[in-house]
DNA sequence: CTGAAAGCGCTTACAG
DNA sequence: CTGAAAGCGCTTACAG
């Protein structure tokens, strides 16, 4: 396993092993005419320094631009007030504010935070992780990639705190925190069937994805509840990417047996859907998982199930810190709800 | 100035100041009946090692759940493997994709990224880079929040690699990579122009942010090549929250002198317009400056003036490491230009 | 092929 | 109030 450091480090040039020859507390000290523990007194604004050498200390400091090296304190200390945060991909709108809202609480428990996309590769999740977790982070917050996360169990045991989100761990006990997909996809067909629609679609992600799997689930569950009969060509899994997701899409709106409303499974399927129905004249009833920026304003407005990918990453992170300053907890799963919003699209009766 | 370590650090239980017990090389080595240095070979695959003797060390390893502390390679070594990232707003979808395109860089050299947001506040962004600083990252991509960066002159000098994206640094001569919002707003404004329209209005963010002060002077100079006299209400600059771009767009679109068009200095600018504009039922033309997901969707579709934020973020992070792996480079303005996307909002005809 | 000693830049524990 | 010594877990430089 790689841990990322050999890269940068071995090519560096000989001569700045030593931080670009930074000064260090030894240097103030001696600049100073102090012992070296009286800088560091200085530094950290530890009591019981003369007000008269507190000044010539700072003096030095100032005229020697020293800043102190956080990386050997940590080396010290062993914590190092900073965690980890493995996610798909930063780029995706779903996972900005969630970043967001980590970084915000782990900035008011003064930790950094150090964070990577696994780009849904088991591999590279796992490859992050552990590099992470090689860089001692205090804790770690993962969107899972893959279903085994066993290669955590002795980093989890050896004290880095780590809390799953959006998706649940793989063969391990511990601390989840996600939205109710199979809940919010239940209610979201439901709303469909309550406008009279009996022949709805489902366009999800890969089955192996946990919330695409619970959301099928929901919607097996609100047709079951409605008496309905589901027939294969109604169903349809697979990569979100947009060509497959407008093929699927296209199949369910043609023929004699078209379905009259389809249900989304996440953001990026919405969109295509968006894209489809709007070439078949919007006759076709719409609700998406995740609300998205501007449904309001599409016509009609885009009715969603809108999950808060903010408060996911802030429970996550209260949770990861809790686990930090306190006694142990044992796992838990915790669940937001789900909200429905609608707009128009899922408000489309029937055709025919 | 706080370096944010010593909250987590100080709250951590007595007992496991040693990163809670953890396997070290020691540990090994004594596990495996051998020096430090052997383990340090096997660990890090460095070469003369019996092939017997390599076996008995990673015996020993995976018994131990042994993995190397970089925390103090780092300290050793004197690189870190890490580069800081300074942004306003990991939740921005102007920012994911750069940060994004910042992390592919960085893993291809190697090292982490920790970034970190400014949330657009002069004192936190400082607070920030420096704490990144502390932590001897190798280097810094900073998106300006203020506009004095000589408190990182002593950074520089002493060796932390820095560039600046999408803002220019204040008052110190760094590396820079910038979009050309001159020519792109100048360009946008040519195409209303071009489409007959002489009252243009100009909604932008405060001039005291770098590209807004550049697009509004590219607007002045589009307008100006045209022969038109810009009347002052036809501009205005501020905040880019919803309630003040709604109103500055109503006023506008108010009264005898109504401007026909408008041209939107940003993504949040543009949303805000839109809205506005299908209440008046889009008889004004709108270019907005950046592009954003749906645009193409909505009608008519909003023809917008697109920069690269992921080529804006590979472009200082190709900066940074070149900086890292060699020579010393003089500092360096770099443009990328933007490209006038035509979608429908812009080619509207003036009224009347 | 192997390992003991010194050191990276701090903090801890202790003594004056 | 102040500071010398030891140590955090590694790597470097060197010797066998």
């Amino acid at each position: 396993m790689t841990t990322g450091l050999d890269t940068v480090a071995e090519t560096t040039r000989k001569a700045d092993n030593r931080y670009g020859n930074r000064p260090t507390m030894k240097d103030v000290a001696a600049r100073a005419g102090v012992g070296l523990k009286t800088v560091s007194r200085v530094v950290n604004g530890e009591p019981g320094v003369t007000a008269d050498t507190e000044r010539r200390v700072q003096e030095a400091i100032d005229a020697l631009n020293f800043r102190r090296n956080d990386s050997a304190r940590v080396l010290r200390k062993g914590r190092t007030a900073s965690i980890g945060l493995v996610l798909e991909d930063l780029a995706d709108p779903f996972y900005g504010p969630l970043s967001r809202a980590v970084e915000e609480v782990a900035r008011a428990h003064g930790a950094l935070l150090i964070n990577g996309s696994s780009a849904e590769d088991p591999g590279r999740e796992q490859e992050l992780a552990l590099a992470l977790c090689a860089r001692r982070v205090d804790g770690l917050v993962v969107i899972p990639a893959g279903d085994d996360h066993r290669y955590l169990e002795p980093e989890i045991k050896a004290g880095v705190a780590t809390v799953f989100v959006d998706r649940p761990a793989g063969r391990i006990n511990a601390d989840v925190v996600l939205s109710d997909s199979f809940g919010g996809a239940r209610d979201g067909v439901a709303h469909l069937l309550a406008h009279g629609h009996r022949r709805i679609g489902f366009i999800g992600d890969q089955p192996r994805i946990h919330t695409a799997a619970e959301r099928l689930r929901g919607y097996r569950a609100a047709m079951e509840e409605a008496g309905i009969t589901i027939e294969d060509s109604w169903m349809s899994l697979g990569a979100t990417d947009p060509h497959r997701v407008r093929r699927a899409a296209e199949e369910m709106l043609a023929g004699p047996d078209a379905v009259t409303a389809v249900f989304a499974g996440n953001n990026r399927v919405t969109v295509t859907v968006v894209r489809v129905l709007a070439e078949h004249g919007h006759r076709v009833a719409l609700v998406g998982f995740d609300d998205f920026e501007l449904a309001d304003l599409l016509r009609p407005g885009v009715t969603v199930v809108a999950q808060d990918a903010a408060q996911l990453g802030r429970t996550a992170a209260e949770r990861l810190f809790s686990r930090l300053d306190g006694a142990p907890l044992a796992p838990q799963r915790i669940e937001l709800p789900t909200r429905l919003i609608t707009r128009g699209s899922g408000e489309v009766p029937p055709a025919g």
